[in-house]
This record gives C-alpha cells, sequence and structure tokens, in this order.
DNA sequence: CGCGATTTGTGCACCTCTTCACAAGCGCCT
DNA sequence: AGGCGCTTGTGAAGAGGTGCACAAATCGCG
C-alpha cells in the first residue's frame, strides 16, 4: 500500500521509462490496450488515434489518453499513436519483453483446459510445469507436458525459474499448494479456487472465480427483471414488505 | 436451500425486495461473502462477526458492514449476523433464489472445461445446453448434455428459457455468437473471447481474460524486480530492456 | 434492574478514478 | 510561410469507494 516514493528523488540520467507507480486501474487497462493494438497491426494499421484505440479496447477515449500518459508521450498531436511504438512501450511496462514461466498446480477440469489454452503463449507466457496432488494424474502428458507430483514444485520450481504460480486446485487444497509456491519464492499467483488465500506481504495474488462472474450477472438480470415489471417510474417503491416473521 | 419465502403474490405486486441501487463495488463483492457465509454454515457456526466474516471473505470489516448495510438491517448488535438469514437475504438480492439457466457457445479448450465445472451448478447454475460451430463437435457429450450446433441456438434458448449466455469461443466467432445471443433476448453475457463485444444498451457483458491477469501479475512482478534492483537509490540495473531504438 | 462488554451501522474525511473541456502541438494545404 | 483542422496531453471538477472512529443498540451477568 505504502508507495516508496522519495520526493525529489534524483531522477537518475536515463534515457529509461523509469517505471512511474502507475494507478492500478491503469495497469489493468494496459493488456486490453495492448490487445486491442495487436489486432490494429495485423489490419494494417500504422498509426492510430485515441478514438480509434479506444474504441477498439472498449473504453473512453479520454481514459485512454490519460493511461497513455502515464507512460509518457508517446502519441503526435494532429496523427496518433504509432502501433508499433505504442505495443513496445506497453509491452516494456508490462515486463512482458521477457518470457515469463508459470507453474500451473491442479491439472482438474479447469487446469487441464488452462494447459492446453493457447492464449497464454501466444502472449508471451510459457506454462513451464504441471502438477497434481493426485498421483493417478502424475505422468499424464498434456500438450506436451507431463504431469508431475506436487511434492516435485521445489526442485522443479527452481530449475525452470518460474515467476508466476496458477492455482487450480479444489479450494482445500488452495492454501497449502500457496504455501509451498511462496515457499520457493514465487511472488505473483493466480487463484482460481474459490477461497481467499493468505499470503505474506509482497506476494500479489490476483483471483478469478467463474461462479462469482456468473452471480454479478444473475444480479443484474434479477435487477433488470425487476424493473421491466415495474415499468415506467411510477411504481410503488415502497414495496410493502411481506417478507415479515 | 431453495427454500426463500416467496410471497408469489400475483402480478407484479410487492414482493420485491426493493432493489435498492447497489454500489456496483458491493454487488461485486457480495457473492464473496456468500462463499464465505456457506462456508462457515457448513462448519457449524450460526452466528458471525462482521470481523470473523470479513477475514472469511479476505475483505476490511468496516467495508463489509457497509456493504451489508445497503441490504437493510440484517445484524444484531453485541451479537453480530445470523449466517442462515445473511445467505438467505444475499442469495435474494442477487437473484439466485430461482435457478438459472446458462447456454455455453463454444465448447473447445475452455468450453470442454466450464461445461464440466461443478462450482456453477453447486452455486445455483444449471448449464442447460451446449453449442459449437465446429459440425465435428455436435453430437459430442459433456458431462452429461450433448453439443448441438449454433445454428439450433435460437430454438433452444427458448426451450430452455436461458437466461445468461457463455461465450468461450475464439475471438473472431464472438461477435456473431452475442448478436445471437441477444436476438434470442440473453441480456447477460459472460465473455471469455479476449475481444471487445459491442451489444445494444440493457445488456450486459462481462468479460474474463485469463491472459490478462497473468499480464497483471506480470507487470507488479515487473515493478518488484526493479525495486529489488534498487534497495535505496542505488542506482543500478535500468531494467535491461534494449528493445526499440 | 442496571451496567459493562461487545458489535453493528454510519457520518466524515481522504483518496482514487472518471470525465469534461480546452490549450498546446503537429502536419497538411494553399 | 502561414493558417487551418485535427489530435494529444492535462487541469479541474465530479463521482464513487474506502477506512476510521464513534454513537447507538443489544446481550449477559451480577
Amino acid at each position: 500500500m505504502s508507495q516508496h516514493r522519495h520526493p525529489g528523488a534524483p531522477g537518475r540520467a536515463g534515457a529509461v521509462p523509469a517505471l512511474p507507480d502507475l494507478p492500478e486501474a491503469t495497469v489493468a487497462r494496459l493488456p486490453e490496450y495492448l490487445r486491442a493494438l495487436h489486432a490494429l497491426s495485423e489490419a494494417g494499421h500504422d498509426t492510430v488515434s485515441s478514438e480509434g484505440l479506444a474504441n477498439a479496447a472498449g473504453v473512453n477515449s479520454a481514459k485512454l489518453r490519460k493511461d497513455l500518459s502515464h507512460l509518457g508521450s508517446y502519441g503526435t498531436r494532429g496523427v496518433g499513436y504509432d502501433v508499433t511504438l505504442l505495443i513496445e512501450q506497453i509491452e516494456s511496462v508490462l515486463g512482458l519483453t521477457q518470457c515469463r514461466s508459470v507453474a500451473l498446480v491442479g491439472v482438474g477440469n479447469l487446469g487441464h483446459a488452462l494447459a492446453g489454452y493457447d492464449g497464454f503463449a501466444s502472449r508471451g507466457f510459457r506454462i513451464a510445469a504441471l502438477f497434481d496432488a493426485d498421483r493417478a494424474r502424475v505422468g499424464e502428458e498434456i500438450n506436451g507436458l507431463v504431469v508431475r507430483h506436487v511434492d516435485e514444485l521445489a526442485r522443479v520450481a527452481v530449475e525452470e525459474s518460474i515467476s508466476i504460480g496458477v492455482i487450480a486446485t479444489p479450494a482445500p487444497a488452495a492454501q497449502a499448494v500457496a504455501d509451498q509456491l511462496v515457499a520457493v519464492g514465487v511472488t505473483s499467483i493466480l487463484n482460481f479456487a474459490p477461497c481467499v488465500l493468505s499470503v505474506p506481504e509482497g506476494v500479489d495474488v490476483r483471483k478469478v472465480d467463474l461462479a462469482i462472474e456468473l452471480q454479478i450477472l444473475s444480479f443484474h438480470e434479477h435487477r433488470k427483471a425487476s424493473l421491466t415489471a415495474l415499468p415506467g417510474g411510477l411504481v410503488a417503491t415502497d414495496t410493502q414488505e411481506a417478507i415479515g416473521t
């Protein structure tokens, strides 16, 4: 939380962007911009305006300009942004210039799909190792990788210089796996298990819960249904709650 | 569990819990509370304090209390929250008192996993139909459901009264699928394809992009690496990104 | 019956993020 | 060369979310 900000710290006279603390919301959108830029690049566009890119990424153009301005000035007024240059800049900021190795723990239903998902490799991530606690699954080959027993995690993680761990185990096993990942020095975890992970400070955890997304949609669906049932604005908003007892 | 007391009054009359426009951030957290509550319930807890529940859900207790206060006052000062009652309330607000039918389009790697994911059924969602554009996949049976051709979407969606559509197709096909879903009246879409969907107003789209999560983690990993390389003003590596020029 | 321990619900200040609106800068055309 | 149209970058205002701190409310116990 605390930003290690040295006011007046001598900015080393380098020509390097120097990781300015980007707003978290901006960081979360950069990958989306990146994807849109790749699409534009393949479509043959050399430059793109903030309006065009914002459109392709599904955001407001002012927001996009502010986001990009945090990286520095890589646009040209009156023209727009150089697609290739911007791709390089964003990839640089996101740390995608080096291929990162990912360890996937839990090769059940979801883990199996993740192991075979080609969207990772195409964006600079290499699934370097698969693990599972079930010995019946150990040895199975998925997408050219052999499933190892989770006991080997420590050894393999070092060998493969894992930098990100993905947890796709059942919820009860997730915390133990997280502990093991942290123990071998992994400081970034993507958690698909429906539970809260407790990790030491300095370790980043992002959680993806597929059911939660559906429940959020359900809420809006529910709300929309209520609204259409009560057309216009003339409804008795009071709702004579019959929910007593 | 499906034991809620909906006063099935005819017409639109008052049974509606008043749907007070909850803050979006609150809505996004309610499912997490719900999960934590179910865990507590199974562990035998009858009541729980905001501190305890906040802990189980991984949030600040003040935030949790504020979130719950938006639903009304369902806690007892000095005691805490009644676990069962709170579960009922949240499920009611989220519209989970009725089982929602989900159509899954795209039975590739990811779609296959989603079709077999039991986390949906256990939380009140029923995958009612599977679709794919690839006729080679049509007819395949997954988890007791037969894959249908996407052309049948319109007919089946009505038959099964689909309320949520899940898109797990490759990106190029996603927009067309979304259009079809919208055409048959689906107003909530969960999109796993890495692209922006354009939908008419009134249709909710949530996007889950697995690669984006990894990229966000990559950024933080990158930043942490830079910080440790510069312990306190020690000008060392400026990150060796020698790309571009 | 009243008191103290406990916990909820919330006003308030702070902070982040969003959006508008516009000056500054750039290229093109005449 | 100069003006014109277009687009970026940004200050400022507004909206929304967060967390503290505390009053209000409830229970258990002497």
